[in-house]
DNA sequence: GAGGAAACATACTACCGGGTATGTTGTCAA
DNA sequence: TTGACAACATACCCGGTAGTATGTTTCCTC
C-alpha cells in the first residue's frame, strides 16, 4: 500500500517517538520514564505523543513489538540452515547477540516487558496485547530450544533440563544488555569481537567442545 | 555489645522492615514500590517505616548492604581454599548461585542498585553511601576475577578478556534472579540441583573441561 | 479559496507518593 | 508516680505525572 505524503509524515513521527521512547525506557525504565521525558527528548510536547499513541503502555508495547520483529529478522537468514544443528545455533546465537548490542534500547524494553508481564503489572485491557507479545517472545525462545535439542541429539551439545538450559543460555546471550555500552570510535568489527566471545562462552556452556569442528 | 530490651525491639522492627522491603522491591522494583506498600505488607503505616528509616533510598541502600553481606558470608568458607583454583571457583560459584536462589529478593535489590548507580539515578548525598556499596560489590567481583585468572594460569580455564568474561560469568551465575521462583514442596536438595546445573554451564563456559578432574 | 481535518501546543484535572508535622499510647527509669 | 522518650498512627503538604480538553496552525482536498 502506497502512503500519501500525509501518512508518510505520520509514520515518520511515530517512528521518531518509538525511537526516543526506546532510549528513555532504556535509560530510566518504564515506571520512571514520563511521557514528558519522551516528548522533551524530541523537542516536542506531551500532546504530540498522545496524538500518535493512546497511552504510555501502548507506546511501551509498540517498542516491545518492534524489538521482537528486529530479533526475528536478525535470525531469519539461518532459520532454514541445513547441516549440523550446533553450527546453526552458532549462526543464530551470533546474530542474536549482535542484535542485543546494536539495538540495545529496544531489547531492554523487551526484557522489562517480560518481567512486567510476569509480575502481572498490566491492566486487563493491555493484558491481551501483552499476552500476544509474550507469545511472540516464547515462540522466539522455542526456535532456539529446538535447535539446541537437535544439537544434543546429534551429540554436539550436552545438558540436562532443556527448559532450564534455555533460560541460562538466553541470560548469557542477553548479557550485553547489562554491560555493553558503545565506546567512542567503536567499529562494527569491535562489536563482532564482543559478540563472538559471548557466543563462545555460551557454546561451551551448552557442552559444545570442538570450535573448529563446527565452524560458523 | 549487649542490647537492652528496648534496643532489641527496635532492631527487630528494622529487620522486619528490611525483609518486607526486600520482597516489595523484588516484586515491583524500586520506583514502583511505595513506602505505603512496605508498611501495608507489615500491617503498619508509613509513620512506622519513617520512624526507623530516614528515606526510601536509605531503606533501599540498607537492603543492598545486607544483601552484599550475605554474599560475602556465603563464599567466606572457600576464600582461603588451597588446591587448584578451578576447584575453588566451583565451590565459590556454587555457594553464590545457591545464595541467589535462597535470598533472591535481597539479591534483586543488589542487582537493581547496581544499575541505578550506573544510571546515576541518585541524589548527591546518597551518592556517597551508594559509591561505598558499589565498591563492596566490585570487590566481591574481583574475588571471582582473581580466582578465574589463577585457574587460567593453571591451565584449567580458557578465555580472552578477563573483564568481559567476569561480566558474562556473573550474568550466568545470577541468572536464577530472573527465572527462579520457589515451587510448592520444593526441598533444598532441589535448589542444589538447579544451582549445580548453573555452575556446570558457567564452568564449561569458562573453558573448564574435565568435571571429574576438579570435583568439588 | 474555503472548509475541514491532521498535527501539533497549551492549559487543566485528578491522583498518587515521598516526606513532614503532629497527635497518641505504651514503657522504662528515677 | 511521674515525666520523658520511644514507637508508632494520623493528617497534611507538595511536587510530579498520566490523561484530557481545548486552542492554534498547517496542509490537503474539493
Amino acid at each position: 500500500m502506497a502512503l500519501g505524503a500525509r501518512e508518510q509524515v505520520a509514520e515518520n513521527a511515530r517512528a521518531d517517538i518509538l525511537h526516543a521512547a526506546a532510549i528513555c525506557f532504556n535509560d530510566r525504565g518504564y515506571v520512571a520514564t514520563s511521557i514528558d521525558d519522551v516528548a522533551r527528548s524530541l523537542g516536542a510536547t506531551k500532546g504530540m505523543v498522545y496524538h500518535h499513541y493512546r497511552s504510555k503502555a501502548d507506546l511501551f508495547a509498540d517498542v516491545f513489538r518492534v524489538g521482537m520483529e528486529m530479533n526475528y529478522a536478525a535470525i531469519a537468514p539461518f532459520r532454514a540452515m541445513s547441516g549440523r544443528a550446533a553450527a546453526q545455533w552458532r549462526a543464530m546465537a551470533f546474530a542474536h547477540v549482535l542484535q542485543m548490542i546494536r539495538t540495545k534500547p529496544f531489547q531492554r524494553v523487551v526484557w522489562e516487558g517480560v518481567s512486567m508481564y510476569l509480575r502481572g503489572a498490566t491492566t486487563p485491557e493491555q493484558r491481551d496485547v501483552f499476552a500476544e507479545l509474550q507469545q511472540s517472545r516464547r515462540d522466539y525462545g522455542n526456535i532456539f530450544r529446538d535447535v539446541i535439542a537437535r544439537a544434543r541429539d546429534e551429540g554436539d551439545f550436552i545438558f540436562d533440563d532443556p527448559g532450564l538450559t534455555e533460560q541460562i543460555m538466553f541470560l548469557t546471550l542477553n548479557s550485553p544488555l547489562f554491560w555493553y555500552s558503545p565506546r567512542a570510535g567503536e567499529t562494527d568489527a569491535d562489536r563482532e569481537i564482543l559478540a563472538e566471545q559471548v557466543v563462545a562462552f555460551a557454546y561451551r556452556g551448552l557442552g559444545g567442545v570442538d570450535t573448529k569442528g563446527v565452524a560458523r
